[in-house]
DNA sequence: GGATTTCTCCCCACTTTTCCCCACAAGTGG
DNA sequence: CCACTTGTGGGGAAAAGTGGGGAGAAATCC
């Protein structure tokens, strides 16, 4: 099963939806029932996990100990943020505020695939990112992909 | 099974697309279903996968802890470029815009045989990238190839 | 508690892009 | 020399992205 790939600078209109781009949207397992998982990322981005790949992680989550006050806060940091969202028959889905405003995200998005998820940038925040990353792409993948 | 080799300097359209060499498309396993994976690839260019082997490639970084930050940032860049083309019935595919400007290219590309993949590159920058490298071919070879 | 306002979601309409298809010219091989 | 493949170009149907109206639910305010 292949998985999310691409990218693609989409605007969000004045209700707060964004388009998730077709090829994404075909990447989409039937069992996912054109339903995402909205939750915060790690750096300022919206995580949007398919619903058949969200409930992998949540018995992941429900497996922690949670008589260990880090896996305690770590739970309440990303289901506090956590929402499920149904595209619609436009193939969009609306962001909620809370997550809006986290990501910094106003009036447009930036959508890339990340193999398991979706992720949703502020085009800005995005650009910022990856110059603060100090190496390059080619050592970044000689580094990560070992030799 | 044979692997891409050659070189062939073919023009791009006014809907950005490009030719694939059709001793190319001769050596495309029948399993990659004439489909090829378009990322970037390392210095300025383009990398086009057979489906095949990509998915070797993809369930490599799958395998990637994303817990740890270089990792999400390296599968974010190779990622984001990302994307499945089908050749079309005249054996072209579509460059991305996203990776057309990545790469420089407008009017012209460069097609690169590479073994395990085929490179795409500005016929200019290709030329220029060469000069830059101080060895010469020999050296190189010796170097690489060892003694 | 009821009326008003706000918000959510479903639906329809418009514009742009994508991609499937056909056509032609140049090159290749028998 | 002719048939066939290969590279190049473009028209047109279908899909994708964008925007907004309006019914119903939820929240808010008197």
């Amino acid at each position: 099963m292949a998985g999310f790939k691409g990218q693609a600078e989409y605007s969000i209109d004045s209700k707060g939806r964004i388009a998730i781009p077709a090829k994404m949207r075909n990447a989409l397992n039937p069992e996912a029932k054109s339903t995402f998982t909205i939750t915060r990322g790690f750096e300022r981005c919206i995580f949007l996990y398919p619903l058949d790949t969200w409930l992998g992680i949540e018995s992941e989550i429900s497996a922690l100990n949670t008589y260990n006050r880090q896996a305690r806060d770590f739970v309440r940091s990303i289901l506090m943020w956590a929402e499920e969202m149904v595209l619609d028959a436009q193939g969009r889905i609306s962001i909620p505020k809370p997550l809006a405003e986290f990501a910094g995200i106003t009036d447009k998005g930036l959508v890339i695939g990340a193999l398991d998820h979706v992720e949703i940038w502020n085009p800005d925040s995005f650009a910022a990112h990856m110059n603060e990353q100090a190496d390059d792409y080619e050592t970044l993948a000689e580094r990560v992909m070992g030799l």
